[in-house]
DNA sequence: CGGACTGTTGATTCGAATCAAAACCGGTGG
DNA sequence: CCACCGGTTTTGATTCGAATCAACAGTCCG
């Protein structure tokens, strides 16, 4: 892995972790192998057997299951620095489908070399680990949010949430949040039709908590939007509060 | 860690792995401390930093959100064999609370010494990452089930997974699942209300589908109900379906 | 025996889904 | 350059599933 997506990760995982020179080497010595996939393209599918994971260098991929009626929700979010499909190194076959939903650049890496990674390098191992981990907090969260909070504050906490996360990897300028996603995508993020998220993101508006477009959105008042969201950052599990 | 407990962490462990006899012999070696709680009792607390994580030996706990409105969301049940705040080990800050939905018997064992178990014995450390990766994937599941499926379909599904997850560890006689839940926390775990469990568990008793009360349920058509819950099993990553 | 949960029932309300149609927008091709 | 097309956003009317409110019965336990 070399040049910035090597920095990407090691900047990631530093940010929860100690590593040393050695392991930040290893890091950048992992053979990585880079494709480009378009927005709106499936990555893997439920039922795939990996042999590889990807780290998410650059784009938004989302997870998500769809039920016999054809119900789709998305489990979660990722964005760039993050490695969406890490489980796979030790559950074998996918439960869920990964779908990009803009352009991505992803850095494709062997289970086999990985392995080789964590056995000889126990930091990482354990930063790697620690990922996952903190990927079912965000699992814990959303169902929380789908299960127990009203329709504006489920969209309220969506965006508190991606708003936490992009700040931590430095991707907001002054305010904007750039997050493509249609009304329908964060429908099935939510458990709510298309047509009641138009309405929420309404109220949001007219409150005056946020504008909000196709490119992404602008949180203008942070405080009455994390309050209405009951928004409480303690499960996302940021070291450090980068800005 | 020794005698039955050992015994029903090491059978769990194998189930998705491999271990050497090393291995088995360094868990066994594992220094725990057993304690006994009484039911709904609170094991670990929203914000408390654990030193330590348990086994869970005997009976079944919970874990849970609650809203600033006060609502709770119940967001996973732990049966014997797991270690349900394993997390702790990498995330030092508890995102939840933990709650015993029986008596339990559970066996403590400290961050140190599960650190220099997974660092000298990589295959265990492999071994409980998954068992974390698998927690990951039913709360993925959850959030399918609280976000995109209607109330009946919610509570089979809930029933099927635990009847699946309890025949695993031989937990079933002959059709009984011993769950003494009460109908408010299955509310708590599927976004509903206890008036509309209640509602929704008649159904299933018309239905023929199944039998409950305080101490357990009973499936008398599994095939239906597995339907009717839109279940598919392949997420509980069970390697060998153990009878 | 009394009290506190837990389970059950009925009447009513309400939040979100559904259904349907129109407006908008970005890209494509003639 | 403009007409068209598919996907997305918006609006309105209506329905429906689950919540709420309230009361009562059942059960466990000291």
């Amino acid at each position: 892995m070399t040049g910035y997506l090597a920095t990407a990760l090691i900047t990631r995982l530093i940010g929860g972790n100690t590593l040393d020179g050695e392991d930040i080497q290893a890091i950048q010595e992992l053979p990585i192998q880079v494709r480009q996939y378009d927005a709106r393209k499936i990555v893997t599918v439920l039922g795939d057997r990996s042999t590889e994971c990807f780290f998410l260098a650059e784009g938004f991929v989302f997870r998500s299951k769809t039920t016999a009626e054809g119900q789709r929700q998305i489990v979660s979010i990722h964005i760039p620095g993050e490695i969406p499909d890490l489980q796979t190194l030790h559950l074998h076959v996918m439960d869920h489908d990964i779908t990009t939903l803009t352009p991505c650049t992803l850095g494709f890496v062997s289970h086999d070399a990985l392995k080789r990674l964590n056995a000889r390098h126990a930091k990482i191992a354990a930063a790697l680990w620690r990922e996952t981990l903190v990927d079912a907090a965000i699992f814990r969260e959303w169902t929380v949010n789908v299960g127990r909070r009203s329709a504006v504050a489920r969209l309220a906490h969506l965006f508190a949430e991606l708003h936490r996360r992009l700040g931590a990897i430095g991707r907001i300028k002054n305010g904007a949040v750039p997050l493509p996603m249609t009304q329908t995508e964060l429908a099935d993020c939510l458990g709510l039709t298309t047509v009641h998220v138009n309405r929420m993101l309404q109220t949001l508006r007219r409150e005056g908590i946020l504008t909000s477009n196709r490119a992404g959105f602008h949180i203008l008042k942070q405080e009455q939007l994390e309050q209405l969201a009951d928004f409480e950052p303690t499960y996302l599990h940021q070291r450090l509060a980068l800005q």
